[in-house]
DNA sequence: CAGCCAACCGAATGATCGGTCGGTTTTTTG
DNA sequence: CAAAAAACCGACCGATCATTCGGTTGGCTG
C-alpha cells in the first residue's frame, strides 16, 4: 500500500504541475523510489494511473463540498451561494494540485474518447453546478435571490469564480486581491432586478 | 514562404488541439509535406516554432480588437463593454485555435522560465484588460457604469467571459445558450449600486 | 513449516522523439 | 547568365519513452 500511495501522490503532483505527456514514468520511479515494474503492477498503464488520480480528485472535491454543506448551516439562499464560493476559493488554495489538474486541457481531451474520464469530469462539474444551483433556488424561494434561470446563473457564476481561480494560478497578474470585487459582483448578479 | 506558412498553420492547429509535447515534428512533416530538415531550417527548434505561433496569436487577437474598437463607434461606456464582450465571444468562435492555445496550461508554464513567452502572454492579457477597463472608465465618466475599481472589475468581467468561452470548448455542457444570462450578469455588475 | 500470492524489483525492448547534416533544388541578385 | 543565397530534402543519430518479463521478497494462511 505504501508504494502505491506514494506513486499516486507523486503522479498527482507531476501530472498537475507538468502535464500528462510531460511526466515520464522514469521520473516517477526516481521520486517515489519504486521500480518501473512496481508502477505497472499497480496500474495497467499510464492512462490507468491518470484515471485513478482523476477519480481521487473527483471524490476529494465533491466530498469536501458535501461536508461543507452539512456543517456550514446557512440561513438563506444568498448566504449559501456566497459561502460556497468562498469555500471554493479556499479549497482551490488548499488542494492546488487537484484544481490545477482540472484546469489543464488534457483531461477534457481524453474525455472525448474515454467515457470513464468523461464521467469523472461530468461528475465534478455537474456536482459543483448542482450546489451553486441549489443555493440559488433556495434564495429564490426565501426572497434573497432574484434571477431568471437558476441553472444558467449557476453556470455563469461558476465560470466567473473558476475563471478567477485559473487566472490566479497563472501569476500573470495578482488576482489575490480580487476577492472583494468578486464577491460584490456575485451579490449584484444574484440580487438586483 | 509557402512551406513556412504551411508549417505555421499546421503547427498552430496541432499545438492548440493536441498540445505541445503531444505534437511531434514527424506529424508536422506528414501534414505539411515539408521535410524534417525544412522545419528546422525555418525555426531554430520546437520551442522557437511555438513562440512564433504565440506571437501570431497575440498580434492577431490584439489587432482584431484594435480594428473593432475603431469601427464600432459606441456612444457610451456600458455599450462599449458589452460590445467588446460580444466581440470576444464571436472572435473565440472564429479563431478557435488561437483561443484554445491560450486556454492550455503549457504556455503559462513555459512563461515561468521563458521571458519572451511571458511577454507575449502578458501583452495579450494586459491588452484585453485595458480594453475592458477603458470601457468601464468611460462608463463611469458618462454615468452609464457604477463600480468602485475599474481595473478589478475588468479582471472579474474578463474571468467570467473567458471562463464561459473555456467551458464552452470542453463540451461537457452546452454553454452556447448562455449568452443572454452572461450579458445580463455583466449589466448587473456594471450598473447597480 | 509449506505453500501461496501480492508487492516489488530492474534490466531489457522496440518505438518514437527532437534535432543534425551534407547535399540538391529553387530563387534572388548583380 | 553566373553566382550567391535561401529553401528544401531525407537519411541518420543518440536519447528517452512506455511497457514487459523473469525473478525475488515478505507476510499471511492452513
Amino acid at each position: 500500500m505504501s508504494k502505491k500511495n506514494a506513486i499516486l501522490a507523486a503522479a498527482t503532483h507531476l501530472f498537475s504541475r507538468n502535464g500528462f505527456k510531460e511526466t515520464s514514468m522514469s521520473e516517477l520511479t526516481r521520486i517515489t523510489g519504486a521500480a518501473g515494474g512496481t508502477i505497472f503492477h499497480h496500474f495497467k498503464n499510464k492512462e490507468d494511473l491518470f484515471l485513478n488520480i482523476l477519480k481521487n480528485v473527483q471524490e476529494t472535491i465533491l466530498s469536501a463540498f458535501r461536508e461543507h454543506k452539512e456543517t456550514a448551516g446557512y440561513k438563506n439562499g444568498i448566504e449559501m451561494v456566497e459561502g460556497v464560493i468562498t469555500f471554493y476559493l479556499d479549497l482551490a488554495g488548499v488542494i492546488e494540485d487537484q484544481f490545477l489538474l482540472l484546469h489543464r486541457h488534457y483531461p477534457y481531451q481524453m474525455a472525448e474518447t474515454n467515457t470513464v474520464c468523461r464521467s469523472y469530469l461530468e461528475s465534478v462539474h455537474n456536482g459543483l453546478l448542482d450546489i451553486f444551483e441549489e443555493g440559488i433556488s433556495i434564495g429564490i424561494e426565501d426572497g434573497s435571490v432574484k434571477v431568471k434561470s437558476p441553472r444558467n446563473t449557476a453556470m455563469v457564476l461558476f465560470a466567473m469564480v473558476d475563471g478567477v481561480v485559473r487566472l490566479n494560478t497563472y501569476n500573470l497578474y495578482h488576482a489575490g486581491s480580487l476577492y472583494n470585487d468578486l464577491m460584490a459582483s456575485c451579490r449584484k448578479i444574484l440580487t438586483n432586478e
